[in-house]
DNA sequence: GTCTATACCCTGATAGAC
DNA sequence: GTCTATCAGGGTATAGAC
């Protein structure tokens, strides 16, 4: 039986050096995180970094795969409606995690980059899902003219829009206290 | 009398610079948008560019600036919160100027952004304005919990979120009409 | 699996000629 | 007012030793 391994196990690795980009994606934005300052921060090189990951773009991508599966698995499926006040409460303990999305989201509509299709694919089932929310909750009467579509299109971007607000704010914004805010107005009757 | 310049006059440069700088934020990011290729959008090189503008840190701040009192002055004072779905309308033929505020302001989150104060005090001061028009509207009914204050974070979060997922989604989310649709949500009584 | 060395390009900024 | 020349620094990525 082999000694144990001076080094670290190769996937634990993979983790660390996903978990210091997520990081350093949020504190910079993709273009402002070097592979250097992301390898730095697990102890590597970033020429030891790069034996993980071919390629910077390659990282980014991998990044946003395992957050969205370890996120959306475990937030999304439980609940109605109300499970949005709740993460959103959730959130507030997590500034990095807004801050990578905030950031990373926006970043991705400029030119050739590498998480467009990510994000623009996010939103879209995410509007879906929300949407079947809106649908299948009792309270819910929808004004005249807006659908169960654009309810749900309202509360992610009201969701988004305030993480924003509350970034700029230095957590100034109660933001679950105006997303119940938004339920309560969807779930009146006129 | 002399003869009329060979070269353009300096304040129109100046602007035309802005306008290029402005563009390619939007497209690139301010980190991802070099001197040089603002320059080279306006017919200088980068050297001729630093004539105008000593660093780039103040290009950005002056872009920002000139936008902020042409927008602003022009798009606010008139009128109430109906005043909020036509700006809409009216961005939904401006993608550019969209962009450029949807990924310059969640760029200013990141560590040692130049246009960081420039974003926090102009959603301070949005928030105040539109409190006050939820203040004045007569029709607004808020529900229980919820101060003008949250309405006006809410509406305006509604307004950025949304231009997220409308970039995103090539053009293909309704942004005047989810807005008008949480305008008749808060207009309506119990 | 991680390193050193290195190729090659782009960055913002300065100095000084014209 | 705009250029050329140049600087010091950083970026990603590859090759190959250990």
């Amino acid at each position: 039986m082999p000694r144990a391994r001076r080094t670290t196990r190769p996937e634990a690795r993979r983790e660390e050096i996903l978990e210091a980009a997520l990081e350093l994606f949020a504190e910079r934005g993709y273009r402002g995180a070097s592979l250097a300052l992301i390898a730095e921060r697990v102890g590597l090189t970033q020429q030891g970094l790069l034996h993980y990951f071919p390629t910077k773009e390659r990282l980014l991508v991998e990044v946003l795969a395992l957050r969205d599966e370890r996120d959306t698995a475990h937030l999304w499926p439980h609940g109605g409606l109300d499970a949005l006040p709740a993460i959103v409460e959730l959130n507030t303990q997590r500034r990095g995690m807004v801050q990578s999305y905030t950031v990373l989201s926006a970043d991705s509509v400029t030119e050739d980059h590498p998480a467009r299709d990510f994000f623009t694919g996010r939103y879209e089932r995410l509007r879906e899902a929300v949407a079947a929310m809106v649908r299948e909750d009792p309270g819910v009467v929808l004004p005249e003219g807006m659908s169960a579509e654009d309810a749900a299109a309202m509360l992610i971007a009201v969701m988004d829009g305030l993480q924003l607000q509350w970034l700029l704010s230095g957590g100034d914004i109660d933001m679950t206290g105006v997303v119940r805010g938004a339920l309560a107005l969807l779930r009146r009757s006129p």
